[in-house]
DNA sequence: TGTACATCAGTGAACGCGCGTTCACTGATGTAC
DNA sequence: TGTACATCAGTGAACGCGCGTTCACTGATGTAC
């Protein structure tokens, strides 16, 4: 509930287009990706698509945004739900691995692929502020999820000597990469696998085994 | 030591056209490079690239091929390092992590990033038969870690539940998931400390803290 | 309530360039006798 | 050792289609008075 926005008729158009981009992008590529096809799934013409983007690599910027936007608010939201269940700083970060594991799982036809790692693979075709984009997505997830160790490690010493940027990182990276072996091998719970493993470290770093 | 081939003319062509295809498709996507500019790099004419390659489907095809072989290679050169280094199954696994991470540290430019996850991000370019090539090397790779944590699990019984196939999915998921850090983040030692990150887990689950 | 004007959300036609692919041909090197 | 032929590793020119982008225009909706 909530989050339900009045878009005007425009605003859904150009929502419209992004959808069909992001989804083929995800598939062939954004080179790969033609205006001629997304105005055709979307059913208006070339002119309508420039009237929404200046040019192609604004449709790529305007998706990135979008896509970057979207991941902060669930992730906000699962750490939110993640607290009201538990207090303890240690439990609410475990509580929240198995939430987004969970939602990775239910997705119906398995994840999409992350825009943002999608991008990375092609980061030569955008312009300097799209790439720029994508360094900071990093950068936030990490600032993020250190956070929340910090947390931890002041109530749970840490059974071994280990960097907590690192650590931080390593979740966007079991996430990249889960989502590549579930696309790969075309099975959608690989990807909450992953993250569990992932889990599983963070426990046993905190608490032990 | 050995491994210096010897290529007729033909064949060293070939290997070139390769090697700049695959830098550029790293960087700007298959469908992003074209055949123009990879013939331009290698000083041949756009007929001399059609004599090496029946269309740029095969090129796709040969690129991935030998990339696997490649990876192939290297991971069987570490274990073979690692096994002489200790007989023991856990220590010579760990050895192997350090000796890939390290290897990975000491690109020079750092990595240049990983030919299947980036074939995996826009696979619907490619022919049913590329896109198998991805979804078998993931296989194979998996394969070759859970016999390595077969063995170890032998001799060190783990100390939590986990599920070896998974754990063996994600040295590859790390490294996956760490080079798209490394790119992203513009430092080349990001991707090795995934590694490291790794390694502490199966250090921790299989010997303890 | 009616009229004038502005903005929104597009249409239609044309552009030139770059793309992957084909085809007929060629000089250099290798092989058979 | 010389000649005939085959294979290797390309060249050069042309192809048609699809691409991203531009430009002048337009009907529907919103706003001011």
């Amino acid at each position: 509930m909530a989050n339900v926005q009045v878009l005007s008729k425009g605003e859904q158009t150009r929502e419209r287009l992004m959808d069909i981009a992001q989804d083929a992008v995800l598939n062939k590529g954004f080179a790969g990706t033609s205006i001629d096809e997304i105005i055709a799934e979307a059913g208006i013409t070339k002119s309508g698509f420039f009237y929404h983007f200046r040019d192609k690599n604004d449709l790529a910027k305007a998706m990135l945004q979008r896509y970057l936007d979207n991941e902060w608010r669930v992730f906000e939201q699962l750490f939110q739900q993640a607290d009201e269940l538990s207090e303890d700083p240690l439990h609410s970060f475990l509580i929240f691995l198995k939430l987004f594991a969970d939602m990775m799982g239910d997705l119906p036809n398995g994840h999409p692929g992350c825009l943002v790692a999608s991008y990375v693979y092609q980061d030569f075709l955008f312009s300097r502020d799209v790439r720029d984009m994508t360094t900071e997505g990093h950068r936030i997830w990490r600032t993020r999820f250190r956070a929340r160790l910090d947390r931890i490690a002041e109530h749970y010493p840490a059974k071994i000597d280990v960097n907590l940027d690192d650590m931080a990182d390593m979740l966007s990276s079991v996430a990249d990469g889960g989502i590549i072996l579930s696309k790969s091998l075309r099975d959608p719970s690989l990807l909450p696998k992953q993250i569990m493993q992932y889990r599983a470290y963070v426990k046993l770093v905190f608490a032990g085994a």
